[in-house]
DNA sequence: GCTCAATTGAAAAATATTCTCATTTAAACT
DNA sequence: AGTTTAAATGAGAATATTTTTCAATTGAGC
């Protein structure tokens, strides 16, 4: 149950906390510490687990509220896996996509974005007007490989 | 509560259970037909809804059960909300992307894949290897555009 | 038409998420 | 540093969503 942390990541979820009005609590700073520490997408319930260890007793809903406040404010993004399930992930407001391994769940470097050039004449023809993107790349990483016989 | 159906979407999916030695049942051509002729991504709910009025009292279980398996088969795709939620669509097992109208959640064509020819160097030289990836286009189409003031 | 494994329905169980409201706390202002 | 106040939290109840269980039903091959 360690306190005491500030790095350049909680520095960023600060400001634009700030900049919106809201309060830097020590639950939301530990959101923000749990999941840039761990270098993985992270699952609610490990959030939750993280931020425990960190501060003690801390309520879920408390959890569900700041990731959501987060992602709106583009401190985290939301990550869907193949399987189904969903997790988070620490992200700077700028535009970025994620690379993920479906093992571990790490996170890679990925800092160009292969839709921005693209051309939505098809789409556009038909009246549509194209506001945002989702993507994210999917596969495995070097030690998953290794460890996985197949 | 109509029946008697079969269009070539329904014909493809009879074609895919036979190959893995699955039934071909009311229940299964139902979420089919539901998903094809909506034109739009439904939620779990609306395909039930929608199956219940063309065969009656149906099991909300069997419509979870059918999509999980077509999702494996690549008879649908689940689609990601930027408000949390998400859905269905009926798509053939080919390599396809979709874009959504965030306001009807009608679909759009996009035929080709923007990332397809792109190039994964950075990934892969941190000893990633690239297997799949999940892209979804938003915006409004044309007749939502003009229906909100803004 | 019969047989049998696959599938379904209905309800219970398990999970996941949201809501409520009394209590606590960060931040702005003395 | 102490006070004030709106924002945020915790705990648990309430909802919503998804999965499981198992007896009854049904599709597909014979």
């Amino acid at each position: 149950m360690l306190r005491n942390f500030e790095c350049a990541q909680e520095s960023y979820a600060k400001k634009v906390l700030r900049e919106k009005g809201l309060k830097s609590t020590a639950q939301r700073l530990a959101v923000v510490h749990v999941l840039h520490t761990s270098g993985k997408s992270l699952s609610v319930g490990e959030i939750h687990d993280g931020v425990k260890e960190m501060l003690g007793a801390t309520g879920l809903a408390t959890i569900y509220r700041t990731l959501e406040m987060f992602e709106e404010l583009g401190i985290v993004k939301r990550l869907h896996f193949p399987d189904g399930g969903h997790g988070y992930a620490f992200s700077r407001g700028e535009h970025v996509h994620h690379v993920v391994c479906v093992d571990c769940r790490g996170l890679f470097d990925f800092p160009e974005c292969p839709v921005e050039s693209f051309d939505y004449a098809s789409v556009e023809k038909q009246g549509f007007r194209v506001k945002d993107h989702l993507i994210q790349l999917f596969g495995q990483c070097g030690k998953c490989r290794e460890q996985v016989a197949y």
